[in-house]
DNA sequence: TGAATAGTGTCTATAAGACAATATCCC
DNA sequence: GGGATATTGTCTTATAGACACTATTCA
């Protein structure tokens, strides 16, 4: 064994790998492992869980699957799983929306670390929560292998970039009661979008391919949970130069058809 | 045993905790659990770093430490430890300010959270980044038990918000090689701090408890990387209600001086 | 034709940038 | 007084909000 502070480190590590070494190196830390019994602390773990937001019906909308097992069975919980060993945080976090919502090739960008001891009852588990954007129609598409995922609407209960947990209900308006810290990942997930929205061209991961200003619009308003200026965001918007007129329009509408627009490629998102 | 599929779980966990059961439960997650081998695949480590940022010599400056050990070895690394099974992100990063800069009571918020499987060449480390502002007296302050702390000011190389890894130089402008992915960090810790500067009072955190108007502009121009105008920058702060002024002025300034303003509590922050 | 929304033009209020004029300190 | 920066005031320009008016589709 060529280092023999190896042999300080978990059995598990220093099974596998014999000849690692302290992650982080100095004096202060190697006194820590010293008297670091690997048994009495044992490693927390890792999971992902990934918000998967739409909207439908003009509400904020999130995926849910309710709980099979202890600890709070029948409550619902964001869908998640075990990093693992040797795969990247990203890569965890698309596998778990393709697994249990059949996603690919969606937005998904990570969003906060929820690691207090006790979130979970059982044993210390750190998540890495992710949120990802799909249009409606994506959204209802998805499926789980795993349950009965449902559509849950999200109510806000605080204003601008307050943030804090929110309150999501099923589509006839019953409260759903969300698992662990669920209702915190989300709120974070809605605060990221409002400060997002301002200088990210964040909201055409919500629409179709091609949509008209207004529609645009509603999704703003959905997010930020405020009316906007008409005027004044159909200005701000064509002056972006992040949307291109398609020249055809809306059908069947029953008044004047708007233009449909299709996001530009090339501005950062 | 309560529930059989304890015994799926880690040697360690189950000798820890025999009654725990898969941390997040549906059909999915059993299957991969039911074939997950736990000598097979360890868990990964977690860990905090934390970018320790100030400002010295109008310029952006944060507080390294050199690895004594392999690899990397006398490369320079953001101080950092491993989290400690009962304690919490948040609380985890606190410690590593204090055992390592001597520094309590300070701005301290998360950034992002790093696990690429390569990050680290030993083993997997996921580490869970924060970021922590203080003014120049109680960075110059700061100190190390472990080694040989040093301010190193940091050169961003792009502009605005478009991110990316950052370089960092000596007091005598010597490039110091950061270890593992502590440039993205770093650049992260650059690019949310100047995210959060247009609707946080966040420059506060880097200046002595009353400062002149001139101070929070190079304070703003310092972190965003360019100038600001000193007309729109003036009326805005007085504007913003979070400035209050304290009738005192500067002294020995060699010029007419500039009236000592103080940060108002009670704005989010 | 009427209902309903799309789209255009204009006016006003507000904030930012530019710049000039005055104030106040130290030397 | 001279040098230097603070502070105030004014003008110009860009943008947001408000509102009136015209355009176009379907029923």
């Amino acid at each position: 064994m060529k280092n023999p502070k190896a042999a300080r480190l978990t059995k598990q590590g220093s099974r596998r790998f014999p000849d690692r070494v302290d992650p982080i190196v100095d004096q202060s830390e190697r006194d820590f492992l010293a008297t670091y019994d690997p048994s009495a602390f044992p490693h927390p773990s890792v999971t992902v869980d990934v918000a998967l937001i739409s909207i439908t019906h003009q509400k904020l909308t999130t995926f849910v699957v309710r709980r099979t097992e202890y600890p709070q069975r029948g409550s619902w919980a964001l869908p998640g799983g075990f990093v693992r060993f040797s795969e990247s945080l990203d890569a965890a976090a698309a596998r778990v929306l393709s697994t249990k919502a059949g996603l690919r090739n969606v937005f998904l960008e990570q969003l906060y670390t929820f690691g207090e001891p006790g979130r979970d009852p059982r044993t210390r588990i750190i998540t890495v929560a992710y949120y990802a954007l799909v249009n409606v129609d994506r959204f209802m598409a998805a499926d789980s292998e795993s349950g009965r995922p449902i559509e849950a609407w999200i109510d806000v209960p605080w204003e601008g970039e307050a943030g804090g947990p929110v309150d999501v209900a099923d589509t006839s308006g019953a409260p759903l009661e969300l698992a662990f810290d669920h209702a915190d990942i989300l709120g974070m997930a809605v605060k990221r979008l409002r400060g997002k929205l301002d200088y990210t061209p964040i909201g055409f991961q919500l629409l179709p391919d091609t949509f008209t200003l207004r529609q645009l619009q509603e999704v703003h308003e959905t997010i930020l949970g405020r009316r906007l200026n008409k005027d004044s965001f159909r200005r701000r918007m064509l002056a972006s130069g992040l949307l291109k007129g398609t020249g055809k329009r809306q059908d069947e509408v029953g008044h004047r058809p708007a233009e449909l627009f299709r996001f530009v490629k090339g501005a950062a998102v």
